[in-house]
DNA sequence: GATTAAATACTCGGATATCACATGTCCGAGTCTCCCTGG
DNA sequence: CCAGGGAGACTCGGACATGTGATATCCGAGTATTTAATC
């Protein structure tokens, strides 16, 4: 079971985008550039984050990505959704129907007790991904490291490409 | 981010396990019976549930697979460990220290602040899988079919192959 | 100088390759069982 | 009848194919900007 690294690169994204003035857009090359990652893999990233209507885009010159709402209003569980897809990682194949009883008409993927353990899991960490949102991450990122706004900022002043 | 379907072979097999005598093995070619799964595949999940410790195996004539321990001793944390591996979903590749600002000895996978937000959040998951045991989920299945266990051994005894 | 219209450069968006891992299969090493032979 | 030995069959265990989804790339549709020509 392994999570894409589109997760890590989204999440990065959006709080680097949380710091910019409002209004203003960064494509997805420059975002690739200050990670040092594939332009157009991590656009394709960037295209399921608006999607998922958690950025914006816009084409032509002057264009790019912005967040679509408030940091605050983003929970991680958003961004690992619109990356991942809604599917759970556990998915009941039902192969206890094919074993002995009565099966008729019984849907095994909600009344399974392994698929309901296995839910109950993941609800856990849904329920605490949900809990955290961008502003939550940026605000801890700018308690431990005060100059990284501005870090950011000028990094993106001086990206060549 | 999907979880390999051995998982769910896995635990309904530990469970079918349990119900058997004490010192009584079953073939993996029995158990895929069982469940009209691919024998060599099935095999190989066992295996890895042998390697870890959860089932013992025993080769040659009136061989097979048998619990290694109580049923009140296996978590699902540990089925799903052993066919999933000790690797956790999200892995940090430490993409931040692409970015502005000092890294020099710095192991993001430990103090980034998104991967400790990953981190907690499969915590929570291995918590809750943690918690349960075969013995539970085996109680609640009899509990709501108290016939499971006799169906199941006359189900093995029926089986051709 | 202002207006309009075309050319241009730039961006996203999706269609298209490539690769790694999960899925599935096959055969050999080891072991227990059973039978056969000899006492 | 009993003991011993060997052949045989059965099981796991790991090495070997195959398929599917993640990773990575490329090119076209659309748009804002710029430029140039015209009034």
């Amino acid at each position: 079971m392994r999570m894409s690294e589109g997760v890590e690169w989204a999440i990065h994204s959006c709080i680097n985008l949380s710091w910019l003035e409002p209004g203003e857009a960064v494509t997805a090359a420059r975002m690739a550039a200050f990670y040092e990652l594939p332009p157009a893999y991590l656009n394709k990233q960037l295209q399921a984050l608006a999607r998922a209507g958690i950025l914006t885009s816009t084409p032509g010159p002057r264009g790019g990505f912005r967040l679509a709402r408030s940091p605050g209003d983003i929970s991680l569980l958003d961004v690992v959704t619109a990356i991942e897809g809604r599917e759970e990682a556990f998915r009941c194949e039902e192969i206890v129907a094919r074993g002995p009883g009565e099966h008729e008409g019984i849907d095994y993927r909600r009344s399974c007790f392994v698929s309901q353990a296995m839910r109950r899991a993941e609800m856990a960490w849904r329920r605490e991904l949900a809990g955290q949102t961008l502003a939550d991450l940026r605000s801890t990122v700018e308690r431990r490291l005060p100059s990284a706004p501005g870090d950011a900022r000028t990094r993106f002043a001086n990206l060549r490409t």
